[in-house]
DNA sequence: AACACGATTTCG
DNA sequence: GAAATCGTGTTT
């Protein structure tokens, strides 16, 4: 038995996806069968060609290629040279959109947490559905949240710097 | 081939 | 307030 989420969980719009992944457990596999599990608190919805803070805005390449699949898959790219983000395709085939994990219960801010867990670039397009070493399970947790405008994404002006498409786990 | 910059974090 | 640090998209 595992609580894993299917693919149907992904394969929706990214503004129903982001608040729903809030207190999912997040599992890595480490050595010899070893578990680690993170509660997912904070979440950021980055939607489609239009989205000008969405990095697909900028069209199909090779980084984002990813983001035009399938749900279920994780999008992962560096930034300012030192930090992995981690994130997560949501909707279906040539629909580019993706959540990115801003927080854990364990871990505060996007760059923190995959140094935390040690996910790097070699988790780009990991299928969350179907991989050995990552993968999100129900947790029963069902807490209340709150949506506010992302983070560091001035540059994408209006309106997209001021949707709120934040979710935060309240305290 | 060269350049500018970012979905961040840390330190002073 | 500013540095760290490099892959990616854009311009030459």
């Amino acid at each position: 038995m595992e609580g894993r989420l299917d693919r149907q969980f992904y394969r929706r719009d990214v503004l129903e996806v982001a608040p729903a992944l809030l207190g999912k457990h997040l599992v890595l596999a480490g050595e010899e069968g070893q578990r680690s599990v993170y509660t997912i608190s904070e979440t950021e919805a980055y939607r489609g060609g239009e989205d000008r803070a969405c990095h697909a805005n900028k069209g199909r390449t090779a980084r984002t290629e990813v983001m035009f699949g399938d749900g279920g898959q994780l999008y992962m790219y560096l930034i300012y040279g030192m930090y992995w983000m981690m994130n997560i395709v949501t909707a279906g085939q040539g629909i580019p959109q993706a959540v990115l994990i801003r927080g854990l219960k364990e871990a505060a801010g996007p760059g923190r947490l995959t140094r935390l867990m040690g996910v790097d670039g070699s988790y780009y397009g990991e299928d969350l559905v179907a991989s050995r070493r990552i993968w999100i399970e129900e947790s029963g947790l069902n807490l209340s949240y709150s949506a506010g405008p992302r983070i560091g994404i001035d540059y994408a002006g209006d309106p997209w710097k001021d949707m709120p498409w934040r979710f935060t786990i309240n305290p």
